[in-house]
DNA sequence: TATTGTTATACTCTATAACTATA
DNA sequence: TATAGTTATAGAGTATAACAATA
């Protein structure tokens, strides 16, 4: 196994490890990978139509519909009526919605502050410097894929 | 924003972008990010039981005959009787199937490759060595918030 | 009595298509 | 005619519980 290799795969654990952490951190809370992430797109955006956040998810307006019903039921957000378009909903964090998107910006920043704890600066700015180069790559190749290159899956 | 939130930012940026990549490959080849997981587990861990699948997968059986079923009728597996227990089968890779997990083994390696092209072995080493402590300090961390810390989601 | 895998049931995420109300 | 959102329908992944066959 090359060396590059072992690179990619500390990647994907890497990947599958922050995925883990997460879904238990759910537990309990009505929440799932799908909700946490409309509520936090919603945190960045501000109150926002159905139409707006299927575009920044990348989903359909259809499963935006079941994302907010079950958001609203569990009190993270309320449908407000459009001003000024009567078709539409402008979706909004309650106080709870607000609470917990607090809250996470201020874990997730914990976790970023204790990642880098014991890391050295220098350190630290080639694993920065280092991730900007991956970073880059992966967007050319991924790019290249898609294009109707040989894949790279 | 920290210079540490935004590594961990690039960092979750770049398990998306994988994520997209491995399931645009997918398009058409009847495979998913969980068939594939399971044929993948199959091509390292040589035939299996169910049973053993699941507990690789960290998934319970009745979701594995699921997946077998449908890799089945797809091609990419075949159910052999348990020599030695009647209770289980042994799922197989059948030719197709070596065939494209081969392949992503291959692919895997090229896309690695082509990850640090460009990357001076020097920054690539310090790349690695980063990476490595960020994954200490991860499961480190992990492990503390699912021992009952105040999570990190 | 315990284990392997299945059937039964249910929930979540996802999609497309048809439809209503409004623009 | 086009757009915002819903209802209808469907498929995939996931889970637990009850059950059959076998250990």
């Amino acid at each position: 196994m090359t060396n590059a290799t072992r690179i990619l795969d500390q990647l994907l654990e890497l990947a599958v490890v922050l995925q883990q952490d997460m879904s238990r951190a759910f537990e309990g809370t009505g929440l799932t990978t799908a909700r946490t992430h409309l509520l936090w797109e919603l945190h960045r955006m501000g109150p926002s139509t159905q139409r707006a956040l299927a575009g920044v998810l990348q989903v359909s307006a259809r499963n935006v519909s079941g994302l907010v019903d079950a958001l609203e039921g569990a009190g993270y957000v309320q449908r407000q009526p459009h001003p000024g378009d009567r078709r539409a909903f402008l979706v909004t964090l309650t106080g709870r919605g607000e609470q917990v998107t607090t809250r996470m910006e201020a874990e997730h920043q914990e976790l970023a502050r204790q990642l880098v704890t014991g890391l050295g600066s220098e350190r630290t700015g080639a694993l920065e410097e280092g991730l900007a180069h991956v970073l880059q790559r992966l967007h050319g190749l991924v790019a290249e894929a898609s294009a109707g290159g040989s894949g790279a899956g």
